[in-house]
DNA sequence: TTTTTGGGTGTTACAATATATTATTCATCA
DNA sequence: TGATGAATAATATATTGTAACACCCAAAAA
């Protein structure tokens, strides 16, 4: 993550023109939430967000940061990490998409791939099934590859 | 899941061999759990667990329940489900192995499947970043084929 | 035999995550 | 203006998960 000024205005951008085109209302709430998940250094929780919304807003509740957080969830803004509890902004907010999660429980690092190897693979499992998946998860808890090496030479 | 006596049986017999042979201890209390989560007519929530445990040990407290799942998932003997914040017993605990689950909202059926091409996909993705998955999370939400026959019935 | 050690357990308290419920605001539109 | 519906507010509570520390006991070491 670590991202700068200009690179996060552009996502509130880009969200702002999205909600306008499907006539969902992007509130300023719901804006301010997006502008914390996009800008934390990593995933973040509902509560970490709680109390990031206290320096805005004058004393939300738990609920007002998930209605926001569903909100941003069903337009596809942002991701739940279910095995992390935890949220993170979407790569790619364009288009609805399935994309999967490599979380390193060494440094914490998330990335997020969009592997069609996999989404492939998931498709032909529900045709076999005839299940209709409408949320798939997918995260793989393990290390990445530079905390593979730094780990190594520990060792 | 509805399972009869008989097979749960063997079951906790399989298990005790298997801890036999890893040389883990599976105790009175850990077996016990494994019998819960393997009994109950679907997902099990681990408060659901410690209420169930009472009728047996006398007044546990949620880290029991938690110490004990803990170990079993260590062992493969369980899943957790991550997106349910609940647990069910694995179908095939002899070997590690990634399983996938499809999450039905509608009746709340939850089905272990064993797809090839899916853990396939997953370790070519891995293969691709570098990434070593230690416990991969493969979860679909969605609605099952049963449930989608009986919802456009509905409508 | 005594000592030590380590895993397992018991217990209390608490942290973190999430939802239910009810009421209120506010823009929009008939 | 009044009605409507979405969003928000406020309070309480439910649910899930950990930290911390004391204790027990069996197996290994002295």
């Amino acid at each position: 993550m670590a991202l700068n000024q200009k690179s996060l205005a552009k996502i509130l951008q880009h969200a702002e023109t999205l909600c306008k085109q499907r006539e969902v209302r992007l509130t300023p709430q719901r804006s301010k939430v997006l502008e914390l998940v996009c800008a934390a250094d990593g995933p973040i929780g509902a509560y970490e967000i709680l109390d990031r919304l206290r320096q805005t807003i004058g004393n939300p509740a738990p609920p007002t940061v998930y209605r926001a957080l569903d909100f941003l969830l069903d337009q596809g803004l942002i991701h739940k990490l279910e095995s992390l509890h935890a949220y993170v902004g979407c790569s790619h907010p364009d288009h609805p998409h399935a994309s999967q999660f490599l979380i390193c429980s060494d440094c914490g690092d998330v990335r997020e791939i969009e592997s069609s190897g996999i989404a492939d693979s998931l498709r032909q499992a529900q045709k076999n099934t005839g299940f209709k998946a409408k949320r798939p998860v997918v995260e793989l808890l393990g290390t990445c590859a530079r905390c593979q090496i730094s780990n190594d030479r520990k060792v």
